[in-house]
DNA sequence: GTAATCTATGAAATCGTTTTCATAGTCCGA
DNA sequence: TCGGACTATGAAAACGATTTCATAGATTAC
């Protein structure tokens, strides 16, 4: 494999040189530059990018965490995000959680190791002061998930609000017992968040709230069809539910329909995302802007490692959009 | 940020030695073993990887390109892949080649530069003969997209028995007028053996094929109900649908039936892939073994990087399954 | 006409590791 | 008791780039 000295060699010139026509750096001459050119192909010369990056202390690498990728709310995420990464010239380092506390804080280590130049978290299995200290090592940025202790730039939407929304629609078509479902296992503030905006809207309706009303365990298609069996044999039957995702009421309404339930006359069902199986089902939901999530993310990542400035906490706030149509 | 050197300063002991504490190198006795580690951890130190990378030529890094990662299909096998990665010590790089030609060229700048040990397509938008070349810089291994003349380790499915499977089915299903619908855009093996064993199927029945009941360009849920109305339109209709996957099967049924349409009995839609979708919608569809088709690759990879050697071109064919439910 | 600035180039230091080579003490068998 | 094998350690070279520093000719400014 061709080094930088090997084109040196060819050309007749020194690696600085060589050096400065890889980088574009002003003062050398058209001619030099040819021939550098030249050396190159003729060698099919590329730069080792390992020690571009050893000697520059820098990247141009970022990694996301997500808990699972098969969770379409992540990938979607995941998927404008490289776009964005790509477009101004970064790679993307893909590291699954798993929901997982330990996991989480081993993949660290990468931020650490200076393998990449910043760090994207879209959830937290670990509360903001285990990870803090990292920040050391590296610029952070949170996307989604969201801690307001956390000094540092956030891409997220207010889950209050997003809880709120869902459940005073339930409200205004007149329902009184509602079933709440959350949308991640773990310590997530985001659903905590979106509970409490269901608790708010409940209370301001003067509506009871329940503990068996609130589950916090299913999270796919089959967890939505355990959660129908369990609503469904249950004392005080609730007529809605809101769901933590698309996924889950999907999953419930299949189940609810084959065991003869009219959906949404026997059993109102309100979504979480807007992904395509919602319109798929006819799934009424509170619209998530995936997409403008992802890109705001990359994009304040990637101005902070441009600018080279820590600690600007610039906070971006996305609105949610109540997606109204036949569930509900 | 503390280097090897600090480590050694303090332990009073060579870089050497701590090298080998840190690589687990024989012959360090415990109690300089102790030292080393001792001052490890005072200094919080962690070694540098892009420095590793240079100096042992190795990554420890595998790149996986898919067209997109909002294609369930693609994205339950990136997360498979990055299990089994992560399991070996390896990390994930994800790009994104969107269906385009020269963006999957321009990633595999990657691989010149060393900058991964190993490269994972799961399709291909150019010629093997386009990326043969690159095989002079490290290995690469064929998941689900393939091609017989490429010396290379492929773990896939054989798509000339998937698409004979799903016509066979309709056929024996009574149905004389049957479309077919590509799974991808571009010039994928895949879609041309599925294809070639649709056709297969027909003949072997001495049905009719025309290009007319042949399309090509739709592949999405959206796709599906596009489908739709260009059959729905059609002066011949056909009486069943063998789609590319079962999202192109769903958003189909979805529009059929707003259209009075029932299915099966008006319109049979067979899917692809078996995805969480196609329980939901009742959908008959050949189920593809997607977690053991990324975890095969990915082990094959593994195989290849830490054997060093290359040229083993082990071809790995997984079995499909037709899956029967309502819709045919 | 001279000092200051700009342009163009290369030698050598540097990034932070691992690997090679050299050295020396210990142990063991004949 | 001698020689080979094993254990333990460190100095210095190597990985392949970029950056700093030095130098020198060309140009500009007054």
């Amino acid at each position: 494999m061709a080094t930088i000295s090997d084109v040196a060699k060819r050309a007749g010139l020194s690696r600085t040189t060589v050096s400065r026509v890889i980088n574009q750096h002003p003062y050398v001459s058209e001619d030099k530059k040819k021939l550098v050119e030249q050396a190159m192909l003729e060698l099919k010369y590329v730069p080792n990018s390992n020690a571009q990056k050893l000697r520059k202390q820098s990247t141009e690498t970022i990694a996301v965490y997500v808990p699972r990728l098969t969770n379409p709310f992540f990938s979607q995420l995941v998927e404008t995000m490289e776009e964005v990464a790509v477009e101004e010239g970064f790679q993307l380092l893909l590291c699954q959680t798993r929901y997982n506390k330990q996991q989480e804080l081993n993949y660290m280590q990468i931020l650490k190791g200076k393998q990449i130049d910043g760090l994207i978290l879209t959830s937290m299995e670990n509360p903001w002061s285990e990870i803090e200290p990292y920040l050391l090592y590296g610029p952070i940025v949170l996307c989604n998930d969201y801690d307001y202790s956390a000094r540092v730039p956030i891409a997220h939407l207010d889950q209050v609000m997003g809880g709120y929304i869902g459940t005073k629609h339930l409200i205004d078509r007149g329902h009184e017992v509602i079933v709440y479902c959350s949308s991640e296992p773990g310590i997530s503030r985001v659903s905590k968040d979106r509970q409490e905006g269901y608790i708010k809207a409940m209370q301001q309706a003067n509506l009871k709230i329940r503990p068996e009303w609130m589950f916090s365990d299913q999270f796919t298609v089959e967890g939505g069809k355990r959660l129908f069996y369990r609503i469904h044999h249950q004392k005080d039957r609730p007529t809605a539910i809101f769901t933590g995702s698309d996924e889950v009421a999907a999953g419930l309404i299949h189940e609810a329909r084959k065991n003869g339930y009219r959906v949404p006359e026997d059993l109102a069902v309100i979504g979480f995302d807007d992904q395509p199986i919602a319109e798929l089902m006819g799934l009424t939901t509170v619209k998530q802007p995936i997409d403008r999530l992802g890109k705001t993310a990359m994009e304040l990542m990637i101005q902070q490692i441009k600018s080279k400035k820590m600690g600007d906490a610039r906070r971006v706030e996305l609105p949610f959009e109540l997606i109204i149509r036949e569930t509900t």
